[in-house]
DNA sequence: CCCTAAGTTGAGAATGCCCTCAAGTTCAGC
DNA sequence: GCTGAACTTGAGGGCATTCTCAACTTAGGG
C-alpha cells in the first residue's frame, strides 16, 4: 500500500513480523490500551525495537489490524450485491458484529477512531460509502425505515460495542439478542416518529474521536 | 443510613461535605475516574484528608452519588403505577438516561457497577424489583413484546450510556434518537423471534463488575 | 485557658507506563 | 573476512497516579 522507501534488512523484517503476529493475538485478548511491553515481551523482542519499528501505538495497530477492516469492507460489498436488501442490510451487521465479538482490539477500533491508524481510517471511509449504498436499498426496497441515515450506524457499533465488553468473557453471543432487538426497530413497520435529527457524518467522527482519549 | 458510629468533629464535617460537593461535580464533569487529587485541591483540603473520610474511592462515589441513584429509583416507583404501563415502561427509560445525560459519572455507574459503593449497589437492588412490576405491566396490557426480559435493560443502559459517552459534548440528545430506536425494537408488533435467551440477573451482574476493571 | 483526642497536611515511597538513546550486535555487499 | 550501515538492546528519565504517615494544628470539654 505504501511506496516502501527501502526493503529492511532480513532480521528486521523478521522481527516485525514478530510483533505483528504477537500484536494480533494480545490486542485481541486484551485490548488495543495494552501496555507495549506486553507486545515485545510476547514477541521476543525488546521494546526499543518495537518502537523502532512502529513509531506510535496507532502505526502498530494499523499494521496489526488493518486486515480485518479490509475484510469487513469485501462483507460490506457483498452485502450490497445481496439480491434481497433487508437480508443484505441484516447480514452485513451480523457479520462485523461476529468479528468484533472474536477479538477486542478489533471491538475497540469500530467504535472509536484512531487517527494514528492511517491505513485503517482510509478504509473506514471507503466502508462508510458501502454502507450508504447497503441503506440507500434497503430503503427503496421498503424493509428499512425511511428515517434511517447512515449516521444511525454508529448506533449499533456503540451499543455492540459495549455489550461484547461486557458479556464477551461470559455469554459470548449476548450481542446476538441486542442486534435482533435493534434489528426489530430498524425494519419500516416499526416506525415510530424519530426526536431528533440524525448526526451528520462529522458529528459521527468527532464522537468516535471523543471515545478515543478520555 | 448507617449506624453512624460518632459525630464528625465540626471542621471534619465541614471538609466531608466540601469532599461531597467537590466529587459530585468533578465527578460529573469528567467521570468516575478522575485523580482523587483533583477532587481535593477543587475542595480546597489536602488529599490526606479525603483518604481519612473516603479510604476508597468507591466510599466517594456512594457519597457523591446515592442520591441520585435513589432518585433513579423513586423514578421507577413512579413509572411503575402510571396509569398507561407502556408510557410508563419508556417515560421511565427517558427519565434515567435524562439523569444519565446530565452526569458523567452517573452516567458510567449506569452500565458498570462499583461494590465498594454498597450503599449504591443495595439502591440498584431495589431499583431491579421495579424494573421487573414495570416490564410485567407492559406486558401484560400487550404493549411490551412477550419476550423482553428483565436482563434486556441492561443493553439499553449500555447502550445508551455509551452513545452519552461518545455524543454528550457536542450533540448532547443524540441518545434521544438511539433509545427511540430501541423503543421501537422493544413493542409488541416489531417482535420478531429472538436468537438467544436472555441474559440472567447474575449474568449482567457479571458484566456490570466486566466493566469496571480493564 | 489548657489539654488531648481528633483532624489535617503534603512530601515521598511505590507503581506502572511511556519513550529515548548510547552502547553493543548483526547483516550484507565488497 | 572486513567494514559500515542497519538494527537491537534495556537501563533509565519522565510523568501521572495512588496511598501512607510522622509532624503539625485545632476543636471543644473541663
Amino acid at each position: 500500500m505504501k511506496p516502501d522507501a527501502r526493503p529492511l534488512r532480513r532480521d528486521a523484517q523478521r522481527n516485525r513480523d514478530l510483533l505483528v503476529v504477537a500484536a494480533r493475538q494480545v490486542f485481541a485478548e486484551r485490548g488495543l490500551e495494552v501496555p507495549l511491553e506486553d507486545i515485545a515481551r510476547e514477541a521476543g523482542v525488546s521494546i526499543g525495537t518495537l518502537y523502532n519499528r512502529f513509531p506510535t501505538r496507532g502505526a502498530l495497530v494499523d499494521a496489526a489490524l488493518a486486515g480485518k477492516v479490509a475484510t469487513a469492507v469485501e462483507l460490506a460489498g457483498r452485502a450490497a450485491t445481496k439480491p434481497d436488501p433487508w437480508e443484505g442490510f441484516a447480514w452485513f451487521l451480523e457479520r462485523t458484529c461476529e468479528l468484533q465479538a472474536a477479538d477486542r482490539g478489533y471491538n475497540e477500533l469500530c467504535a472509536r477512531s484512531l487517527p494514528e491508524a492511517t491505513e485503517i481510517e482510509a478504509l473506514k471511509a471507503k466502508g462508510h460509502a458501502l454502507v450508504l449504498e447497503i441503506v440507500d436499498r434497503a430503503q427503496r426496497a421498503g424493509a428499512l425505515r425511511a428515517d434511517f441515515r447512515d449516521g444511525d450506524f454508529a448506533f449499533v457499533l456503540w451499543s455492540v460495542a459495549r455489550t461484547i465488553e461486557a458479556t464477551g468473557r461470559h455469554a459470548p453471543d449476548a450481542w446476538r439478542r441486542h442486534l435482533a432487538f435493534m434489528l426489530d426497530g430498524f425494519r419500516a413497520p416499526a416506525a415510530s416518529p424519530l426526536p431528533r435529527r440524525a448526526l451528520a457524518p462529522d458529528e459521527v467522527a468527532e464522537a468516535m474521536r471523543n471515545l478515543g482519549d478520555r
